[in-house]
RNA sequence: GCGCCCUUAGCUCAGCAGGAUAGAGCGACAGCCUCCUAAGCUGUAGGCCAGAGGUUCGAAUCCUCUAGGGCGCGCCA
């Protein structure tokens, strides 16, 4: 927390002086100064200036004379700002110090010690293609989890599969209609998705299809068997063809029941919503009415008796609460469920589950094709996997390019092309939608994943080259700009983290790696580390301690830092 | 019709619990490898922050309205 500390000391050095105010009402106003010239830290006083009725320059100007510390290079006003300098050679000696000493640690707080969090992401839906939209819920999922750990949190990382509903009866009526086995044995997901999309292009013609759909799920539901198993063959070859991609982007979790799992607990649920008399009979399906809170019912169970993924989800929700006990228990799922979240939260907050405020639904942007949203049903939708090869092969080439002689060339091609792909999804807000563009995630220059991972390479690649003893690293400081713009970022890492966890945004992270690398490939071109003089071995302390933040930074993006490419 | 999200350089995006001169990347143009990995660096060009009001000493940032785009709104998830 290295820079709140600076901050602190300011804000502290600033109230001293001014006895009318606290350093709470300080801290929070100082800022980063816009321009570097300007100084490390900037107090506006304007504030100020209508409670001590002077005006704000002036104020400036007074504690610009009073102001002294021996963190503080120069203090300077300029108009209505207090700007300060930090003393470089002490600051940054300490920075290095700390961030060689803990190692991939640095930037660890303990603001979730002891404290649960369930995440449930990713979520794909069987018998249907792993698809871009899952891909973000998957990485931004990923790394939140990461992110949390990393404060701390003890986290369970929930795969929610989509393996139940409506839409099974549909692909059993599809399957039984027109299905093939031995197309399905060969190509599950291609086969069954086009079963899925005939369905629904025959369903326009044919309105009677949704009913014989609807009959399906509900004999799925009742326990027919030839329904069972239809399920059960699909439910098995999807999983197979998701590991293939969990495997791709490294990702794992702790629990991947998904809605299927819950069925023998919904009867629990719905005599407890009957029990607290939230049920109303309406159309002649069952809901629990939120025109109290302006929004439209939930709808709990279909007129047929069958029920819906309200249903799935509140008995989801409660299952976890008891399992867990969490603090927060977080939803990645795109955001055109946000209606669907707030009426799930508040039939939780109705039944009177207290830690129902704790449920916190992170919404994501669409993944638009021509300006509009994929669409499965049409089955206007882009294979991720394909996707994840092409990117593996574009790096292949790049290696064989730049870097032929690079061994264990395969492996170093697949994180490389992996990492972009995840860098491109993480890099912008997650509630910004996308268009998608194959042209862009596989791009290995500029604001990408691999530069990031090419920055961290020439690090290691100098710490390679220098004959020194990790343990015995003396460092003295360094005061030159190039290594000040750097030292300072290094410095923001824990803030930023603590940032990215509180906003549940890993761009927040994505953005600061692309500064901090564009900050070191500056200071790598300007300055020649492997000099033999006496600050040699403080700058060798530099770049390990880019080093170790690049790793660490991209790891909790869920991306590998290879140390040669 | 109602609700939610979005609109910043030619393109993709930062900047938003109000603060100093609105920043990157891509693309364009001009440079840099006898020198630690050129997946890099340096420079030039490019902006009425969608529009109009309001709050404020101060608005890209907060509020209201308008326009444009996206997404939802009972038996899909």
């Amino acid at each position: 927390m290295i820079s709140l500390e600076f901050k602190e000391i300011f804000a502290q050095e600033i109230a001293l002086h001014i006895p009318t105010v606290t350093k709470m009402e300080v801290e929070q106003l100082i800022e980063k100064p816009k321009h570097e010239e300007q100084g490390d830290l900037a107090f506006p006083c304007f504030f100020l200036s209508k409670r001590l009725k002077k005006a704000p320059q002036e104020i400036a100007l007074e504690l610009e004379s009073k102001l002294k510390h021996s963190l503080f290079e120069t203090v300077a006003a300029k108009g209505p700002y207090l700007n300060i300098f930090l003393n470089k050679q002490t600051v940054s000696k300490n920075v290095l110090e700390l961030i060689l000493k803990d190692g991939s640690n640095y930037g660890t707080n303990k603001k979730g010690e002891g404290k649960n969090i369930v995440i449930d992401f990713s979520s794909p839906n069987i018998a249907k293609p792993f698809s871009m939209g899952h891909l973000r819920s998957t990485v931004i999922g990923n790394s939140i989890s990461k992110i949390a750990e990393k404060c701390g949190y003890k986290v369970t990382k929930i795969n929610h599969l989509g393996d139940w509903g409506t839409q099974f009866g549909k692909l059993i009526t599809a399957y039984k209609k027109w299905g093939d086995e031995s197309a399905v044995r060969k190509q599950p997901i291609e086969e069954l998705l086009s079963l899925y999309v005939k369905f629904h292009k025959e369903a326009e013609l044919n309105p009677v299809l949704e009913d014989e759909g609807r009959a399906w799920f509900l004999k799925l539901e009742e326990g027919n068997e030839e329904a069972q198993s239809l399920w059960k063959w699909f439910r098995d070859e999807s999983l197979k063809e998701f590991s293939k991609i969990y495997d791709l982007l490294d990702v794992t979790f702790d629990f991947d029941h998904g809605e299927a799992f819950y069925n023998d607990m919904m009867g629990k649920t719905i005599e407890k919503l009957s029990n607290l008399q939230l049920l109303k009979e309406s159309e002649g399906a069952e809901v629990v009415d939120l025109s109290e809170y302006n929004m439209p019912p939930c709808l709990i169970k279909k007129s047929d008796g069958a029920t819906l993924y309200a249903t799935r989800d509140l008995t989801a929700a409660i299952y976890r609460y008891e399992k867990y006990q969490f603090e927060q228990a977080i939803y990645v799922v795109g955001d055109e469920q946000s209606l669907h979240f707030r009426q799930l939260f508040l039939v939780l907050k109705k039944m009177g589950y207290s830690w129902a405020e704790g449920m916190k639904h992170t919404p994501f942007g669409f993944i638009l094709k021509d300006g509009k949203k994929m669409s499965t049903r049409k089955g206007k939708i882009v294979l991720l996997e394909e996707v994840i090869k092409e990117a593996i092969e574009l790096a292949e080439q790049s290696i064989a390019d730049k870097n032929p002689s690079l061994q264990n060339k395969e492996e170093i091609a697949k994180i490389v092309g992996v990492g972009a792909i995840i860098f491109h999804d993480l890099k912008k807000e997650r509630q910004n939608n996308v268009e998608f563009s194959l042209e862009d995630m596989l791009k290995f220059e500029g604001t990408t994943g691999p530069y990031i991972q090419y920055t961290h390479a020439r690090a290691c690649s100098i710490l390679d080259k220098a004959q020194y003893d990790e343990n015995t690293l003396s460092v003295d400081g360094l005061t030159d700009s190039y290594s000040w713009s750097v030292i300072k970022l290094l410095m923001n890492f824990p803030a930023v983290i603590e940032k990215s966890f509180a906003q549940h945004e890993p761009s927040q992270i994505a953005k600061y790696l692309i500064d901090l690398s564009r900050e070191f490939n500056q200071y790598y071109s300007h300055v020649k580390v492997l000099t033999d003089d006496h600050l040699l071995e403080s700058r060798l302390a530099l770049v390990k301690a880019v080093m170790i933040v690049l790793k660490e930074g991209l790891r909790l993006l869920g991306i590998k830092a290879p140390n040669k490419m």
